[in-house]
This record gives C-alpha cells, structure tokens and sequence, in this order.
RNA sequence: GCCUCUGUAGUUCAAUGGAUAGAACUACGGUUUCCUAAACCGUCAAUCCGGGUUCGAUUCCCGGCGGAGGUACCA
C-alpha cells in the first residue's frame, strides 16, 4: 500500500517533470505483474502516450529512469515490454511493508469513529410458517458477510431482520394446526417450533388441494374452486379475525409464532448470524399504511373511484403502483414504507441495504422512488444487494414439491460429513476429547457450506450440489482452514523453541521472489476489503483468501521454515507464516467462516 | 409482448478495458531423510453468434440466439 502510493505519486510528478503536464491519479494503472515478466509492479504507459507524444516503448523507458533516480530505495530495477513498465521493488521496501503489516492486528480495516455514516443493513427477512432453507442460507451468510465488510470500510453498522409475522400464510398454519393438530407443541412431539408450523403448512396445503379436486369433480371451474373451497374461506375469515384483534385468535398466533422464533433461533444461532434490532410486519404494516395517506394528501398518490390508493410512476418510466386495496388493507410496498419509517425513527440511518433476491429487483426500484418522494434522505439511493437464486442439479427449489434443501439439516449433514472425514485421518485428531473433535468438525462443515455459497458471485444464480458441496479439496473452505491450522502448527512448534515473531523485522534478509509475492499478496488484502465495501461484493474475499493459501501452500513446500539455518530467514519466514495466517483469519471472519486451531 | 439480470474448459467458479483468459472438480501421470499428504507438481480442455467503440474487448455499446426472474388488489 504504502509502497504504491510512493511509486503513483512520484510518477506523477515525473509525467509534469518530463512532459509539463499534471495528470489525475485514476489515469495512472498501476497493477501486480505477470508472472511471466520480470517485476512486481506495472505502469500501463497507454494513457500517457498523448501526452509525451511518443512511442509506447521510450516513454515507458523515460518514466522508468525517472523513478530509478528519483526513488532508488524503492525501485531497484525496471524493464519495458511494449506499453508496460514493470518495476522491480527493493527488498528493504518489502521487509518494511510486511512489518507494518505484522504490528497492525487488523490490517487492512478501516476503524470506526463517531463520525463515521451509519449502515442499516437488512436481512434474513423470513416467513412464519415454515423453517428456513438453502435460499435463505444464501441471504443469511451474504447479510451477514455484507455487515462485517461495510464495517471493516469504516461504517457502523446497524443489522436488522423484518419478520413477515403476518398474512393469510400465517393463518393457514394456524388453521390446519387448529383442525389436524391434536393439540401438538413443540414439546410434546420434540419437533422444533419452525419445523412444526411447516408441517401444519404443508397440511394446509394438502387438505385445501383435495378440496379443489372435489369441488372441480363436481363441476366447478378450477379458478373457482380455488376461492370456494372451505379451508380457503376460513383462512380469510381468520386473517379477518386476526385484524380486528380477535383475542382467541390473537392468542393462538402468538403462541405459534413463539414457537416459530424460537425454531428460528436455534438455526441463526447455528449459522454463526444475529441482529442488531428485530422489526415485525405486525407492527409496521399500519405505519405504511398511515404513511401512504399522508403522502396522499400531500398529493404524491392518487385514489381510483374503487377507493384503491395508487402511485402515478410514468414519469420514472415505470407504470402505476398500487400501494392500498381498495378495501384498505395494506399491500407488501406498504410495508416496507411503514417498516423504513419506523426505522428512520429509530436511528438516524446515512444509507440502507437491503439483501433480498433478485426476484424483486422491480420491487426495490419502486420502493427507492417511494422513499424519496416521501422525504426520507437515503431513499434514493438505497442499495438492493440482489442475489440469484439457488437452484438444486434438478432443477428449482419447490416447497410444493418437496425439493427444498432444508436449512437445519443441510447444516446438521455438513458438520457429520466434516467428522467422518476427520475420523477417516487417524494419527490426526486422536489427542482431541470428543468435545473438541466435535467443535473442530463443526467448524469445518460450516465453512465448507459457507465458504461453498459466498465464492459466487452473489448476483449470479448459483447451483447447489449436496453432494459435491462437501469437498474438502480445491477451492474450499476447509482446504482454507487446514492451511490455517498448519501455520498455527507451526507457531506452536516455534514458539516451544522460544521462536517468536518480533515486532520490527531486519532489513538486512535476502528475498526471493517467491517470498517477495506472498508479502505483495499479503498486502493486497487491504485493496480486496476496499474493493468488497464499494461493490457490495463480499464473493472477492473469498476469492482471494483461497488464492493466498495456494501461493502459501507452494511456498510452504519449496522452503523450510523451523529448519532454516539463517536466522534472519528463519524468522523472516516465521512472520510470513504468521502473517498469512492472521490475514486468512480476518479474511475468513469478514465471511463469517471461523478458523480452527488444529483441524 | 414489455422490462431486468445472465451466457467462459465436460462440470462448478475466476478475471478495476491490459501482456499468452486463471483455478478447482473429473481423468491420466508424477512427488514423502523434512515443520499436518486434508499437501505439492504435470498433461488434456473454454470466452454463444454477428457488428461497433480503440493502441487493446470475456469486460463497454448495438443486433440476434439461449437461460433465469419480473411484469398481480400474493408476499
């Protein structure tokens, strides 16, 4: 970092030194040499040509002198190949930037002050009635992910959940439980709370189809069947109840969704994520509805003779929104206004992100336009972090159909995968208690699913292969992981010969290129966290935690580290280890995905 | 129909407009006097098609073709 900054400031100077004129530092690509060429930094000279009105070749040559004469302490040598100036960095310059690296513990943050914007970041965003899946695993670990970036960029960070505890969903759960239950809790079945609901969903379902085929066997249209079946009335007439504050019914959905949170609970808790500040739709859905009349009367919406409230976006380019039913109940946009409402109340938000799939990318686009009518300050440029879907090899996920890779389970198999793997490694783990091999595989198998879900790309669907997914080898959590332990290893085994890392690293140490690479990669860590706050991208992370290991892996197996004879080296080697090791930890934690001591 | 996103080795994923498009999995073949072999090395193999922008395009623009999503008084 530090050296880059020299190098761009000083060929800025050059350029007004050689050429008479001043050029902005977004004109000069300063980027890691090929591996092919000699060098470690390279200037593409392509946008200068104008000014120096040369060739490619000499003015390259010409701003090459000038750094080597201008800083030699920095730049040791250079070369040109066609339009690229690659740069050879002197030694002392690297010894002294993994020293800065070394004494910063968390190199490459940004800290958080008083002063500094606050993010909201929303997700997770459930249903009631039914337990989480693979598509909300996805949203969990990116909204998680996200939070731990913006804030390692320097934000304080607000994470919030909007629980959709509301609807005609809600009251089909609670019906068939009421009509097929017998009375069964969470307790008296040992089913967890969510899973429970889920079933009496499915139980919904099931019953209110076998209704409809009756009803069409009889000769009703299907289209009518759907309205005219009796469960589906009773459901309405529940959800009825339940707005005017039925207190049987009240009661019920109450109890119901205790058992539902509570279930929720237990899988948050598994994935390693939490919340700042829990809204419900219960409690907000009347605020957007208030909300919606004022912007009324101030003129921002419109009514239709039906009594419906509607939002005119043509001039946006977009069509009309309906915002209130005609028989004044709320719709999804009117939610989520009352929900931003409330939260702008609650605390004085600069920017908002809202992780939630690409599906309602139409969605978010119209809610951004809303907000900003109606005064809120970061409404216009609220930030949708829309992923893709998660598809299974046959196809889509369908709860209807069954194909849902449920959340609990998927996690439960990870981590008895994670064991049997270690079990099948004797010599490995055999001095562990069971607790301790047990907290080991936990952690692996939950790295591997995470780190499997936030390589990709999070706008891009992704596929999901259960059985693939727990691959140890490769580009993988757990293969990130084992290096990790290996270096702690290697610590151990130091320090147990009074080996320590000290604080300020001699300069003096000889360096090959392959060590000079590592501590460049090290140091490109703090551009991959900068890079994943300003794109909303936590996949680069990822990315680049694995290519470290690869790097440091081949090093590991072409240099020896405790058996060096140099001391100088030996210890030099051991900062590398250790820091590589500290860069994978705070790599890995902006992931959400914990590193094993041992594994 | 209209709108948005997306097309890279057999497969799953990479590549701020930069040099010969990288990995991994699979297949085949190597490497342990040595700190964790859950490792390392090698071989095979790809930018959907056609234009444009420029020193230079997987990337940006336009047009096809393929895939996904949206376009509801569902959430």
């Amino acid at each position: 970092m530090e050296i880059e900054k020299k190098i761009i400031s000083t060929i800025i100077k050059g350029i007004k030194d050689l050429y008479g004129q001043e050029v902005t530092e977004n004109l000069v690509q300063l980027q890691t040499t090929k591996k092919e060429f000699e060098g470690h930094l390279t200037l593409v000279v392509f946008p200068f040509l104008k000014i120096s009105k040369k060739k490619p070749e000499e003015t390259a040559q010409e701003i090459g002198s000038y750094l080597k004469s201008n800083i030699p302490n920095v730049i040791a040598d250079f070369n040109v190949i066609k339009g690229f100036l690659n740069l050879t960095i002197a030694s002392s310059s690297w010894i002294e930037l993994l020293t800065s690296i070394n004494q910063n513990d968390k190199f490459g943050f940004i800290p958080v002050t008083e002063q500094s914007p606050l993010v909201m970041i929303e997700y997770s965003s459930p249903n009631t009635n039914k337990p989480l899946h693979l598509g909300h695993v996805r949203n969990n670990l990116l909204g998680w992910a996200l939070a731990q970036v913006m804030e390692a960029n320097g934000n304080k960070v607000v994470k919030t959940n909007i629980v959709n505890d509301r609807g005609i969903h809600i009251c089909k759960s609670m019906l068939a439980w009421l009509k097929y239950g017998n009375g069964a809790t969470p307790e008296s079945t040992g089913i967890k709370g969510d899973h429970l609901i889920g079933d009496y969903y499915v139980a919904f379902d099931k019953h209110y189809r076998e209704q409809i085929s009756e009803l069409v066997a009889q000769g009703m249209s299907e289209e009518e069947a759907k309205n005219e079946a009796p469960l589906i009335k009773e459901a309405r007439e529940m959800l009825v109840k339940w707005e005017n504050n039925d207190p049987e019914i009240r009661a019920l959905w109450r109890k119901m969704n205790e058992w539902v949170y509570a279930g929720f609970d237990v899988t948050y808790k598994a994935l390693g994520v939490s919340f700042d500040k829990i809204y419900y739709e219960s409690e907000t859905y009347l605020e957007g509805k208030e909300k919606v009349l004022e912007g009324l009367e101030k003129g921002l919406f419109f009514r239709k003779e039906d009594g419906s409230v509607w939002a005119d976006l043509t001039q946006e380019g977009l069509d009309e929104k309906l915002l209130l039913r005609s028989d004044g109940t709320s719709v999804y946009m009117t939610q989520d206004i009352g929900t931003a409402k409330l939260r702008f109340q609650d605390y004085p938000i600069n920017k908002m992100i809202y992780v939630v799939g690409n599906e309602q990318n139409y969605h978010f686009q119209v809610l951004s336009i809303l907000l900003d009518k109606l005064g809120f300050d970061w409404g216009k440029d609220l930030v949708h972090f829309s992923y893709g879907m998660v598809e299974l090899p046959n196809g889509k996920m369908k709860s209807r159909e069954g194909t849902v890779v449920d959340a609990d389970d998927l996690i439960a198999e990870m981590i008895s995968n994670a064991k049997k793997m270690s079990e099948d490694k004797i010599n490995k783990l055999t001095d562990l208690t069971e607790e301790e091999a047990n907290e080991i595989a936990r952690i692996v198998g939950l790295g591997a699913l995470k780190y499997f879900i936030l390589k990709v790309d999070a706008r891009k669907n992704m596929l999901f292969n259960p059985d693939e997914s727990i691959d140890f080898n490769g580009n993988t959590g757990p293969f990130i992981q084992y290096t990790y332990a290996r270096i702690r290893s290697i610590l151990r085994k130091a320090a147990e010969v009074g080996l320590v890392v000290p604080q300020e690293l001699p300069l003096d140490t000889e360096l090959n290129e392959k060590e000079i690479n590592l501590i460049q990669s090290l140091s490109d860590f703090a551009l991959v966290v900068k890079q994943a706050g300003n794109d909303y991208n936590p996949s680069c992370i990822a990315n680049y935690c694995y290519d470290l290991v690869k790097e440091y892996n081949q090093f590991y197996h072409d240099f020896s580290i405790l058996h060096e004879e140099d001391k100088n080296k030996q210890i030099f080697r051991l900062a590398l280890s250790a820091n590589v090791g500290k860069v994978i930890r705070l790599g890995m934690g902006l992931l959400g995905i914990e590193v094993p001591e041992r594994m």
